[in-house]
RNA sequence: GGGCCUAUAGCUCAGUUGGUUAGAGCGCACCCCUGAUAAGGGUGAGGUGGCUGGUUCGACUCCAGCUAGGCCCA
């Protein structure tokens, strides 16, 4: 009643064998990995192995120390990870030192919120180390979380722009650009709030609805106009503004250049405004009988003048401004350039003044005459009556609008320039220097350069000061007798000396008599009452001088660095302060070229936003899936352009890793058993098939290499994943099952299918190694140690290409061969089908092909890769091949569409199955000891 | 409103100087295998190339406009 025990063969087979797991479990796997390379100091361990080395320095752009990172600057971060530790695999030493912008309002704004009404009781000193806290805190966190990401750097000494050092950086380029005349001094309105007496800056403020007066005034016209010269009546330009209180700042009424304009005869006098706003303007100022004596248009009327409603003894100038609008007012605007921004800029293409008659309480002072002494608001009336007296004021209204209020008092806040520092743009022609070093710098993409050229074309002046605590002090001096400003090589290393020891700190507890060297006096009038300068400088000028902090300060660094690598808003930021600094002092780029990514938006190519709900947290997705997979989404995404991020894109990447997860397995697998250096097989005893398959991989090398020099991670990404999907898993590797399971464990023929999976598993590892940093890393793990030759894969030589195993031969034949097998397949499908068969190991193929064709194939299966198998059976995975010429083709077999003259029929394969091996042969049952299994089985055992 | 940029299958990407039925992988559907097994193999179905015009014998590829989106300004 007990059957016969059947012998036990799978026992026999060589069946993988790993610990490397299938599941990554890189949550939990990829911090212990950390934990390595903490243990052996991976970073210092790379800087001595690489010591000696040509450079190659990736100056990193320091993110702001607020808050958690976000999934772009985690992009950020991993794409200069993927560059240095490819460079520094390709043979360079690449020295990483991460940094940090550590000043600014962002952090001083939180500060005060946090202390609340404190805020306003505490001393300057004290202000700020509790924002040094803050800011290092912060430091901290990101730190840690960047190391998560895998990206390996300095990270225990970053530089930080609130180091001593550092801040003395700034004063040397500060005093360098002064030296050069490159740093002025000039009136600018800013954000002021008249309750809190500070300035703010743009984050500060919030927008309310306000109501204010609105009024149209006429400015009496005292050029001649052509258009009107014939008219004797007195002509009145009718100007709009809501703040009359800003007209004894008055200096300019602009107009919209090609807006159309008429000039209106009525009640013995000649008004003039924008035709568009006649219809409403008309009854607003009571006009009912009326003559329209003359059209012309705004850019007609450019350089008019007009006196000063208030002040006759002064004029007001006529200009174009294609900010004026045409849908409320006049169509004609009051510009007074020290109360607003675009007002600002139309006083500098105009040269005009920008007289400021407001005190910092909101008072007039005596530059406003008659109204000096008034608070600004009371003033309003006054203004109002006074030209209601001169029979200046046309109509009167109030109305209600957005307007900027204080983020603290939430009083409204009004414009109002102040003395500011500027980086010239043309003094030492810095532009045009700025243009030609740009053109010395490679800019990738290449789009890239005209966003710079653009922009440094028409920037402004760059104003660097900021009304604020938290940053490093403009280091100037006055005079406290002539009021000059007391810059000299002297002061200027007075603070440097200063900042290097104690910190920019000291600025603000030590008196300017104790910075000074003693007996220092006013180079003027010889004065030794000196005050400091309460201005501190813009932050972008401090990230814009890390070339000098960093690049110069640092042995293991160079000026000019190779590469800077940031997001394209840094077009405006950093690339760009970088440059002016650089330029300014030194008269090129701090950089060599210029790589810029864009942004991270979500699945739909939207930006990400709390109120969208389309936000991914690079934090999650790490705690969640692994840092490997969102390297894995870096370097799957074209970042030349916007990069989408979206748990189904995340989805897609996480079966990607699996996919090249499992094929390193399978290959790890297959090498339990092999001991590279002993059971190697030469290369001329490997298989065509093997020498196919290194030559394949050799090519893809040679690609991916140039993939990488260009920073093509995309391309990387795709062409290895197609290899692994296409070239391996489907074709090479289920081929070689055969191979590796059923022949002889040490035989010939297994142990070179093992020496190309090992230079694969090897090659492979180090090819994505700037890409997956821990899974390379545990694959790494798994490679014997006296091999791989290093600890961490990290530390490995880039892969160079063996060109013996170039082989356009091959590679011609195989193509053919290989365009055959996808053609068997099909035919192979329709038998399945059809039930005619399941596995193709059931099947038994018949080829009937013509001439040429035949031959070639016919030589392919004549090559015996085993007992009982040739290479056609192989690589079709079959039990049997035939061919035949193509006229003996029977009907009703599949034709192929691709090739001409190409049949194939499926049958079932003749013969047993092999109980071993599974494949359909006529030898089963021949060994009569193994009266199950073919002859190649058989005699495999017979080895055992 | 201005400058720069993007728009190819559900997803990520290819598409050489404009030239025959626009490709790949994934995903999906169906099938096979159960000796890579929460794996592996095969076949197949998916695209009015954002839209509208224009240049051309011929445009995804060149030009213009529009729409949507991104960054930076105003």
């Amino acid at each position: 009643m007990n059957e016969p025990a059947k012998p036990d063969y799978k026992s026999t087979l060589n069946l993988p064998q790993t610990d490397f797991p299938m599941k990554a479990n890189l949550p939990q796997r990829e911090p212990e990995m950390l934990n390595f390379w903490s243990d052996i100091d991976l970073y210092k361990a790379i800087r001595e192995e690489s010591s000696g080395r040509k450079k190659f320095i990736l100056h990193d752009g320091p993110p702001y120390a607020n808050g958690n990172i976000h999934v772009g600057t985690a992009m950020n971060k991993i794409l200069k990870d993927m560059i240095v530790k490819y460079k520094t695999m390709a043979g360079f030493d690449s020295p990483y030192v991460p940094g940090w912008d550590c000043h600014g309002q962002p952090i001083e704004h939180n500060v005060e919120k946090q202390l609340g009404e404190k805020a306003k009781t505490i001393s300057q000193v004290e202000f700020r180390k509790l924002c040094k806290d803050y800011a290092l805190s912060f430091v901290d966190k990101q730190r840690e979380q960047f190391m998560r990401l895998g990206v390996s750097g300095d990270w225990f000494d970053p530089y930080l722009t609130l180091n001593h050092k550092y801040e003395a950086a700034n004063v040397e380029v500060f005093g360098e650009l002064y030296k050069k005349g490159l740093v002025y001094k000039r009136r600018k309105p800013i954000h002021w709030c008249i309750t809190d007496q500070t300035a703010l800056a743009e984050a500060e403020i919030e927008y309310k609805e306000e109501a204010s007066p609105s009024i149209y005034v006429k400015f009496p016209l005292k050029s001649e106009f052509e258009p009107i010269k014939e008219f004797s009546e007195p002509k009145f330009v009718v100007i709009w503004t809501t703040t009359p209180w800003t007209l004894p700042a008055n200096v300019a009424v602009a107009v919209h250049p090609d807006a159309a304009y008429i000039a209106v005869k009525t009640g013995g006098e000649i008004l003039i405004f924008a035709d568009a706003r006649f219809e409403e303007v008309a009854p607003e100022i009571g006009i009912s009988d009326y003559e329209t004596v003359a059209h012309f248009k705004g850019s007609d009327m450019e350089y008019l003048k007009c006196e000063h409603p208030l002040f006759p003894e002064k004029e007001s100038v006529v200009v174009l401004a294609d900010y004026v609008g045409l849908d409320t007012g006049t169509g004609a605007v009051h510009t007074a350039p020290g109360h607003g921004q675009e007002d600002y800029m139309t006083g500098l293409k105009y040269d005009l003044p920008a007289p400021m008659p407001v005190d910092a309480t909101g008072h007039f002072t005596k530059e406003a005459g008659r109204f000096a002494g008034m608070y600004i608001y009371d003033a309003n009336k006054e203004i109002l009556d006074f030209l209601k007296a001169k029979g200046l004021l046309a109509y009167s209204t109030e109305i209600t609008h957005a307007y900027p209020c204080c983020w603290r008092c939430k009083n409204p806040v009004i414009f109002r320039a102040t003395e500011q520092w500027f980086v010239s743009m043309e003094a030492n022609n810095l532009r045009g220097e700025a243009m030609n070093s740009i053109n010395n710098v490679r800019w990738i993409p290449d789009w890239s350069i005209r966003r710079i050229t653009g922009m440094v074309e028409g920037r402004p002046d760059w104003c660097i000061s900021r009304q604020r605590s938290w940053g490093v002090p403009i280091p100037v001096f006055y005079c406290g007798d002539c009021q000059e400003e007391v810059v000299t090589d002297e002061t200027i290393s007075a603070v440097i000396g200063l900042f290097m020891a104690d910190g920019a700190d000291a600025w603000f507890s030590k008196s300017a008599e104790e910075i000074l060297p003693a007996g220092f006096a006013c180079p003027k009038c010889g004065s030794a009452k000196l005050t400091k300068e309460t201005d501190i400088l813009d932050v972008w000028f401090e990230s814009g001088v890390s070339h000098e902090a960093v690049l110069k300060a640092r042995p293991e660094l160079k000026w000019p660095a190779d590469l800077y690598t940031e997001g394209s808003d840094q077009h405006r930021g950093w690339f760009q302060s970088s440059l002016m600094t650089s330029v300014g002092v030194y008269n090129r780029a701090p950089y060599d070229a210029v790589l810029t990514h864009g942004f991270v938006v979500d699945g739909d190519g939207r930006k990400m936003s709390k109120s969208l709900g389309n936000v991914v947290d690079p934090l999650d997705v790490t705690a969640k899936s692994g840092a490997d997979i969102l390297r894995l989404w870096v370097a799957s995404s074209d970042y030349t352009v916007d990069v989408g991020i979206s748990p189904d894109i995340l989805r897609h990447v996480g079966e990607a890793y699996r996919r090249i997860r499992n094929t390193f397995r399978f290959m790890l697998g297959n090498l339990y058993d092999f001991k590279p250096g002993v059971d190697d097989v030469e290369y001329d005893s490997l298989q065509e098939l093997d020498k196919w398959a290194l030559h394949e991989m050799t090519g893809l090398l040679k690609n991916v290499t140039a993939n990488y020099e260009d920073y093509r991670f995309h391309a990387v990404y795709h062409t290895v994943y197609n290899f692994f999907t296409n070239e391996l898993s489907s074709l090479y590797l289920d081929i070689l099952k055969d191979r590796l399971y059923a022949s002889a464990a040490g035989s010939v023929e297994r142990r070179a299918a093992q020496t190309v999976l090992f230079e694969m598993l090897v090659t492979f590892t180090k090819m994505l190694a700037p890409i997956l940093a821990f899974t390379s890393e545990e694959l790494w793990s798994y490679i014997p140690e006296e091999v791989r030759g290093t600890k961490s894969v990290h530390l490995a030589a880039w892969p160079t290409a063996n060109e013996n195993y170039i082989n356009p031969e091959l590679d011609n034949t195989w193509n053919k061969l290989l365009k055959i097998r996808s053609e068997v397949a099909k035919a192979l499908e329709e038998a399945r089908n059809k039930k005619e068969i399941g596995n193709a190991l059931e099947a038994e193929v018949e080829l009937y092909a013509d001439d040429a064709l035949r031959e070639f194939l016919e030589n392919y299966r004549k090559v015996q890769v085993a007992v009982d198998q040739n290479l056609l059976s192989q690589v079709m995975i079959v039990s049997s091949v035939n061919v035949y010429p193509y006229f003996e083709s029977p009907e009703n077999v599949y034709k192929s569409e691709l090739i001409p003259n190409l049949a194939i029929k499926v049958s079932p394969a003749p013969g047993a199955k092999c109980e071993r091996c599974w494949r359909y042969e006529e030898t089963v049952g021949q060994a009569p000891e193994h009266p199950g299994l073919c002859a190649r089985c058989a005699s495999v055992l017979v080895q055992v």
